[in-house]
DNA sequence: GTTGAGCGTT
């Protein structure tokens, strides 16, 4: 079967968009959810019952009804809750608005391939709207491609477009995102990503997303390589990412285990959280996996514990976090902050083995870090007692920093 | 086999 074309629109009386099908008929849903970010499924109203119809889901494939996928308009289905997201982000756009902070950035685009020259990142780029600033950065020396660049749009709904997808640039998928030069410095970095333990090989980045999406929008996915049995799951909405801590779910057969993601390395943490409190924060709060016992990992008592932090001091504390950061962190959490989308579509290729060939020997992976020494944080789940959950949630608003 | 790449010389 050839390629058509679906129409899909977000409500049935809207003006549809045209949506490209896979050769085999099928339409994937990561091309829905590129046009409509966080699209879970469609449905469709039939000619015949009148009835709203699910679309057929398998894997990602979406699969068109019997008598073909004709002329009909598809209704875009999204996670449960989401309705209450979108006001949400409507307000948080009307406040950009407001600040003028539409404009738009550079966006660093990565994983490019070694020959990729700006003239390709030009004109495809171009493609998406007018493109005032294209950059692939090189080394000095060589002048070979470090495999990253940047681009800049004129038009913001541009820019909201090209991150909200995967690339395929000369033969390679490539994310464009915020760069962290321009994330913005108090957005918190709430933790809506988790650690999805217990990985097998066969689980793809389409698979976990495929998955994941069932709980909330799911803005990245992640899978080390080479394969280490675990990945990350980054959504949209904290609080999908803290529902699921602690869960075993089942993926392709297999038990996983959700657990909160720790910061990574080379994220600094931001000042305020560490001036709080006389600097406290700062200093990371009880350390990695194996500081304290392993399975009491909700324990915010027992990492404040050895702070010895007074129920005075904890109560002027949350007083502090009440009265005016309360606020500010409503307002940081509207400044524009990327949402990396990450690995959609053919769930293969995400690694950087740039396997054309060219001359620097880019020297393999390997990359034992052995590092440590970033603050691990305090785990934010709501977790029993009383006054630690009183405090949890004043973090929980603000926690930023640990860019992860 | 349970904690992730890469981020901007001019």
């Amino acid at each position: 079967m050839a390629e058509i074309y679906i129409r899909v629109a977000e409500e049935e009386n809207e003006e549809p968009m045209e949506i490209p099908s896979e050769d085999d008929g099928t339409v994937l849903l990561s091309t829905v959810s590129a046009q409509f970010p966080g699209a879970c499924g469609l449905r469709f109203r039939s000619p015949v019952s009148q009835c709203m119809r699910g679309v057929r889901l398998v894997e990602g494939l979406l699969h068109a009804p019997e008598t073909g996928w004709g002329n009909l308009v598809y209704v875009v289905n999204y996670p449960k809750d989401n309705k209450r997201k979108m006001e949400e982000i409507d307000a948080s756009s009307a406040v950009k608005m407001k600040r003028g902070d539409m404009k738009t950035s550079d966006l660093i685009v990565l994983g490019l391939p070694w020959k990729t020259s700006e003239q390709d990142l030009k004109d495809y780029f171009g493609t998406f709207g007018e493109v005032i600033m294209v950059q692939v950065k090189r080394d000095a020396k060589t002048g070979n491609s470090k495999g990253f660049g940047f681009v800049r749009f004129t038009e913001y709904e541009v820019q909201d477009k090209v991150v909200a997808q995967r690339h395929m640039i000369d033969g390679r998928w490539c994310d464009c995102k915020l760069p962290n030069s321009k994330q913005g410095p108090d957005e918190p970095m709430r933790c809506r990503k988790v650690f999805v333990g217990r990985c097998t090989e066969d689980m793809t980045t389409d698979d976990l997303r495929q998955f994941f999406i069932q709980y909330g929008e799911v803005t990245d996915v992640f899978i080390p390589k080479p394969f280490r049995a675990f990945a990350f799951v980054t959504f949209a909405d904290d609080q999908v990412a803290a529902s699921l801590c602690g869960e075993d779910l089942i993926v392709k057969g297999v038990s996983v285990h959700i657990s909160n993601a720790e910061p990574k390395h080379g994220n600094r943490m931001n000042d305020r959280a560490g001036r709080f409190g006389n600097g406290f924060g700062a200093q990371s709060f009880g350390s990695s996996r194996s500081g304290l016992g392993g399975s009491s990992t909700n324990s915010n008592l027992g990492n404040f514990g050895s702070f010895s932090l007074s129920p005075a001091m904890m109560a002027a504390a949350q007083a502090a976090l009440q009265s005016s950061w309360g606020m500010m962190g409503m307002l940081a959490s509207q400044q524009g902050q990327p949402s990396t989308t990450g690995s959609t579509a053919t769930g293969t290729a995400s690694s950087r083995d740039q396997s054309q060939t060219f001359s620097t020997g880019n020297s393999n992976y390997g990359t034992s870090s052995a590092s440590l020494g970033w603050g691990t944080g305090s785990n934010s789940t709501t977790s029993g007692s009383g006054f630690s959950t009183g405090f949890g949630s004043g973090m929980e608003s603000k926690s930023s920093g640990w860019g992860m």
